[in-house]
DNA sequence: TTGATTTCCATATAAACCCATGATAAACCA
DNA sequence: TGGTTTATCATGGGTTTATATGGAAATCAA
């Protein structure tokens, strides 16, 4: 399982080119696609992304759960799950690296994180996102919080 | 199981660099990852650290839970857990062994735990943490007295 | 052409690697 | 038993490599 762990801050240069942390390349080096996918979080302004493997096995195992339910109205006209995979699908843009590990943020991407010219790579385990580094301070004290308070006997 | 016990002193030289305690490493010599994965203690200040077999099947473990239910949203927008796995994980840092067995403690990590030039590795089991010498004395001497209070009686 | 993108090359810095030393503890032996 | 040898481990430092980053050259698009 390859996973995505820890935090890493990197540029954006005036081109829009970030580098993806090499401990995040290193875990997908055994994808055929080298690069990584990447959409608007539905929650925070960040982007969400991870490799093209994960995505293709979500749609399989989507795929197969259709077609043994004998529910062939899903994979031809879709709905199912509120439209979540499928909306995710399209909003989702492919991010090829270049020769030196590098991306582009599409503007639409970037746009929606606020990203400007640093971005904060975050790791989730099979995920990873991407945030503006104000926004991401504020969300990791959020978080960090609320996992103080449900660890400390978890009061209302 | 790999477990940590005892409690070993090291120096951090000026290049960063700690070795890990040999029976440590002993513990860990079965992992595919030759190296540690620590977080900062959202309880004290100090370093949490294990093999990173642990890390890979909390998220081998909720990756096959979710996708087992056909819940996408999990693996697509987050949650399900209150966020205690997505925040360890951003939170973790991979520290490899290097040929002598030493790690090199990030600042994010060292100075949560005040870390300076000496590190106090703490088996706990499954687990070890490190601390400053300071803060670790004044621990130990909290958890000794609380202990010896709970044994003569448990008063409240 | 002009602008934008992609490929290629250069570089500073930090991390990985390699080898050496001293201290300590375990093993050995007379 | 006392002393000596051996092995292990923590530590120091020099050298090489990797990584993030910047910019030039080349390719493509309009």
């Amino acid at each position: 399982m390859t996973s995505f762990i820890s935090t890493f801050e990197n540029k954006v240069d005036k081109k829009g080119r970030v580098s993806v942390p090499a401990a995040y390349r290193a875990a997908l080096q055994n994808e055929q696609y080298q690069g990584v996918i990447g959409y608007p979080s539905l929650i925070d302004p960040a982007i969400e992304g991870f490799g093209r493997g994960i995505l293709e096995q979500l749609n399989l195992r989507r795929f197969n759960h259709s077609i043994e339910n004998g529910d062939f109205s899903t994979m031809l006209v879709g709905g199912s799950d509120n439209g979540l995979v499928e909306t995710i699908m399209s909003l989702s843009s492919e991010m090829p690296f270049d020769g030196e590990g590098r991306i582009i943020l599409p503007s639409r991407l970037a746009d929606h994180a606020g990203i400007k010219d640093r971005a904060i790579f975050v790791g989730r385990g099979t995920r990873f996102q991407i945030w503006a580094p104000e926004e991401h301070a504020k969300q990791q004290l959020k978080e960090v919080t609320a996992l103080r308070v449900s660890l400390s006997g978890g009061e209302t």
